[in-house]
DNA sequence: TTCATAGTTCGATCATAACCGAAGCATAGG
DNA sequence: CCTATGCTTCGGTTATGATCGAACTATGAA
């Protein structure tokens, strides 16, 4: 009688906390190992190993075998994105996980999003450039305008040209769960993130699965300089 | 310790396979009463009340009184959005439902997604009309072109001008399961459906939560004629 | 070789939640 | 009023699956 994909089977792997919890982490779109995983989740080796051989089998998440180590990833940036989704969809009802911990307003402030600036920064950033026509949004279209390359090539020394992939666009808006308003994702999205820590303007929180961005002194004056709100 | 929304616990309402079939039920667009959610997933009409107690309170359906009926329809396009990236995802990983019936054919051929055409047909159709230079698509962007208005005007009354919304674009890709390419969402993709079924050129199949679109003959000639492939 | 670490498999326990029967409200229509 | 229908609440049963302890395999280091 029922046909079509079985979206209960990859609900449900979503659906367990502790399994959930490891695939919040991969969104950080590093690779991590089986135990950090289960650190993450708070389960033990044993546990974690038999919610990561299923979220395997159901294409979520692909292995890497390196030495004695096994290094979980998303299997695209297309799980990426329905994880996503779900976290709308819950912040949206208003469900928040209680406990919320200290490291809460940084991950509002500025996180990673798979590859891309996300948080309050990364919805200012999007604001501002298009405040500044570095990109045009027509209807739903999202494009790099001649003045944003130029912007681009001279204040970070990215190339337009080299961002045209075939399979992923160039810009892309992509809803972000704390601020409800878009942020850049995309191509040009991930290359800029990828410049600022280059540049050492923020880096990456160094724990394992945290998607916090931290800013340097010097980085967030220069990220204002380029994106401020306080034109 | 942690933070940032839940999502494990709306990934695991979607998770149950009876919860499943009455949000896939849903995503036809109409709003269906309890008792037809509970025959579309299989169980009584007690068990069908728990499970819309918790997707209303999860955010993901909202009810409707009307006399002694209780009509439930999707809060909105972003729970729809949602449930279709989890198909694909399902799709992808090849997690197909065992029991496929004999509705399957006519259900890839032609089908509702929400409120616009998804199938067979919706993907040749985004294809002709790209092909037609009706709708154009740079980089990640896709806009309807002036032909494209000209188009739509001439051939099926539609004015492109009264398509723009405040919160919604115009044209739109969405990711089809079964074809696993793009169909044409948005409120473009939204009139076209409308226009089709007024012209009767296409009815939605009658029982209560099917997504299946049928094309009557002449329907089907006319829509050949306008997005046919054997160019 | 021996030891330590990373990860898996097995078995048993235990809690959650899906399910239905029966009874209880509410609305519509006589 | 009474009756039929749509839906919900309550209680008890049952099954699924998350969890961990213990034992096992594999890789790397000494």
């Amino acid at each position: 009688m029922k046909s079509g994909p079985d979206i209960a089977m990859v609900a449900s792997l979503v659906g367990d906390p502790a399994r959930a919890n490891m695939l919040t982490a991969l969104l950080s779109g590093r690779a991590l190992t089986a135990s950090e995983l289960a650190q993450e989740a708070g389960i033990t080796p044993q546990t974690a190993s038999s919610h990561l051989a299923k979220l395997e089998t159901g294409g979520l998440i692909e292995p890497e075998k390196q030495g004695r180590h096994r290094y979980y990833r998303l299997t695209g940036s297309d799980v990426a994105g329905v994880l996503e989704g779900l976290a709308g969809l819950a912040a949206r009802a208003g469900h928040m996980r209680v406990r919320t911990g200290p490291k809460d307003p940084a991950l509002r402030r500025a996180r990673v999003c798979y590859d891309h600036l996300a948080g309050d920064l990364g919805v200012q950033m999007l604001d501002s450039m298009k405040r500044q026509r570095l990109i045009r949004q027509s209807k739903e279209a999202m494009e790099l305008t001649g003045e944003g390359k130029r912007f681009i090539a001279k204040a970070l020394q990215i190339d337009a040209d080299a961002l045209i992939h075939p399979r992923r666009p160039v810009c892309k808006a992509c809803l972000d769960w704390s601020e409800r308003r878009h942020h850049l994702a995309g191509t040009l999205g991930a290359a800029l993130m990828e410049r600022f820590t280059e540049l050492k303007w923020a880096a990456r929180d160094p724990t394992p699965g945290s998607r916090v961005v931290n800013f340097s002194r010097n980085g967030e004056k220069r990220f204002a300089a380029l994106f401020g709100t306080g034109e």
